[in-house]
DNA sequence: TGGGATATCATGGGACCATATGGGCGTCAA
DNA sequence: TTGACGCCCATATGGTCCCATGATATCCCA
């Protein structure tokens, strides 16, 4: 496997840490992520979490803007300064931090859920909320995107 | 790490000085900057702080354009005439003068955001509440520029 | 097919270390 | 002389490492 993939839902212990799930640590080590960077998605209340490379979109379009670009400086200021940097355990935990939990709404338990490049945190019930609400929006509006 | 990444809230001690977080440090001990040049962001109430290579980006600009250009005398007159020059203590922190309170508002703590060649200082809820604004701005409008 | 052995993984907690922070002292300049 | 600044050390808080325990799935063999 090379891909985040599937979900799974880890107990918060009493020192805020949590087991990120043996098959995405795995990936991790595959692609040779050491340092985790962690920032808020942009829909959704769920950190994303992957490596460094999930910057380089953002960072083309910051790049090819006007040095005095008010939307460039935007970006930039959710992107580099809004990040976070994790580091696991030598057990593959990751602590909760405020910034994981403000945005997330995750109190005792978080839900890891795989997105291909990347994976998230999300709070499980919000996680299961979300989930049946994208279904159904699909189920009455189809799979159109526009 | 070699870029300036995420963010970090200091407190201001009794003699006016906040420590530069150490991963911030690393990066500029890494990039061998020494001296430090700040001036204002041209959109936010921020300090910009980094080498003097932060200056490259706006002199190839002030040199592409008409030499009688009102845009260029600006931004030469805030960049080149606006900035001042701070240096580290022995335990990597930073006095913070009027010439930041006064554009920033921080009061008691900085908050450290990382911008890829530089780093800025915030108050912290300006950061907050301007970030916000920022995310909400993306959300509504999408990410397309221009 | 079932039951026990074993490996893998999540969880819990103690010890240690890096870093932010606070404050003392000497030096230099206004 | 006084106040600002640079250098030094002392301390605490939080994060990281290390080892122990418990749970669950997997395998192997009768």
């Amino acid at each position: 496997m090379n891909r985040f993939l599937s979900n799974a839902t880890n107990r918060i212990d009493a020192k805020g840490r949590v087991s990120v799930p043996s098959a995405f640590r795995s990936v991790l080590s595959q692609r040779d992520i050491r340092e985790l960077y962690c920032f808020q998605d942009f829909l959704f209340p769920a950190i994303s979490v992957g490596g460094l490379d999930l910057l380089d979109r953002f960072e083309r379009q910051i790049a090819s803007e006007d040095v005095l670009s008010p939307q460039a400086n935007r970006m930039s200021l959710l992107v580099h300064g809004g990040g976070v940097f994790m580091k696991l355990d030598s057990e593959g935990r990751l602590p909760v931090t405020d910034f994981i939990r403000d945005y997330t709404g995750i109190t005792a338990e978080v839900t890891f859920v795989g997105r291909a490049d990347h994976f998230q945190l999300w709070a499980p019930q919000t996680f299961l909320a979300t989930q049946a609400a994208a279904r159904e929006e699909f189920r009455t509006r189809g799979l159109g995107l526009g």
